[in-house]
DNA sequence: CCTTTATGCGAGTATGGCTCATGTTAACGG
DNA sequence: CCGTTAACATGAGCCATACTCGCATAAAGG
């Protein structure tokens, strides 16, 4: 499996220049969307030459992916470190916790409004072959990671066993409110506060039947 | 605001092209998504000059909108069908029914496993003006549409009044329903089952609070 | 039959993704 | 300190694609 990056960036400069070229990504992807983004410009504003952009990048994908997964790490980043301030009483708490911290990085974080973890890409590259059935762990799908590092956040909190379909029901809560989000901040841009509170009642009932 | 067509098919010729090339359109969705998808390529297809393509679709991305608006509308016409045939008791059999539809297309119509109703398209044309806030049956997303045919449907159903929420609610749902589903078709080409029945159970507990 | 208006057409333009030949710097051995 | 070699940097240019525009053709109307 070919990383995201072509070349990983070695030297000081190039790190730089990689970080800058997320960032200007992320502006432009707020400017005008990702179809209309362009490598000439993301290089031009990041003051690096197309050349070097395509040494560290695959295509433009790859540089929206890099991007989503920076992205990831960060919100996962931020979750870990709240929770860790503010121990919390019951799970539906960490609900509402990774959905505000969401919410916020929305709101502030460049370009989150746009690919938040990625997925947005139409089938990038070809169809699935047919007869392929990926195992869920195996779909690299960052919201797969996000309920993955959640379980194990939930799990952490009450020592309650996991019921069979806690991984499997996660995966689809998270799926679930990254979509409601999404029409979240299409009706508003600061993000429609009745429909982000639905968000929270729609997996919290969903998952009560897997938690206490 | 401007039709997803640019000039209406207005001899019978016309219709037949317009079909076709949404015929072509759908298939080589499903055979090279949507960023690999050419308008010469479908233009080609459909045996139709591309200078008369671009009389009757904006642009690319009119293309799969108005694919996305036939997708819709087959689905309004096969789901209003089959209600009318086996009549139901409870609304959890119209939440099974929409998906079990849902899925079929999914598997049978071509390219609906990639666009179904549209809002692929990552902001088709420039982000939300700054401040602007869109009501939600403003924003002509057509899973709202959805949402408001099935509201409709479910009042018919059970004359019970509508509680205040429950429009909002079943945008919600739809949302919600659209985008485990993919979930579900990302995991395995046929429809992973189990994930299908995970987003029935989702909307029943979901839509619980808000019908009898 | 001629005028006017709508429709059909595809060579051509503009632009964007991406490469590759050449120049530049670093790494290292003697 | 120099020479050799390998890694990195660069941007002019290549190719493909979205989309246009002026002319050809057909239809409508008188």
């Amino acid at each position: 499996m070919t990383s995201t990056l072509r070349r990983r960036p070695a030297q000081r400069r190039s790190v730089e220049r990689v970080e800058r070229m997320l960032d200007e990504c992320a502006l432009l992807l707020d400017e005008v969307g990702y179809e209309a983004l362009t490598t000439k410009e993301v290089a031009r504003r990041a003051e690096v030459p197309i050349g070097t952009f395509y040494q560290f990048f695959h295509d433009k994908q790859g540089l929206v992916r890099a991007l989503a997964l920076r992205n990831l790490e960060a919100f996962l980043q931020r979750i870990t470190q709240r929770i860790a301030e503010a121990d919390l009483g019951h799970w539906t708490d960490l609900v509402d916790l990774a959905i505000d911290e969401f919410v916020d990085m929305k709101r502030t974080t460049p370009g989150f409004a746009v690919v938040d973890f990625g997925e947005v890409l139409p089938t990038p590259g070809g169809p699935p072959l047919e007869g392929t059935k990926r195992t869920l762990d195996s779909a690299l799908d960052n919201n797969v990671i996000v309920a993955d590092r959640l379980r194990a956040l939930t799990l952490a909190l009450l020592d309650a066993p996991a019921g069979p379909g806690l991984d499997r029901a996660l995966v689809v809560a998270v799926e679930a409110t990254d979509a409601v989000l999404k029409l979240a901040f299409r009706a508003d841009p600061g993000g429609d506060a009745d429909l982000i509170a639905e968000c929270k009642q729609l997996v919290r009932r969903y998952l009560a039947d897997h938690l206490p």
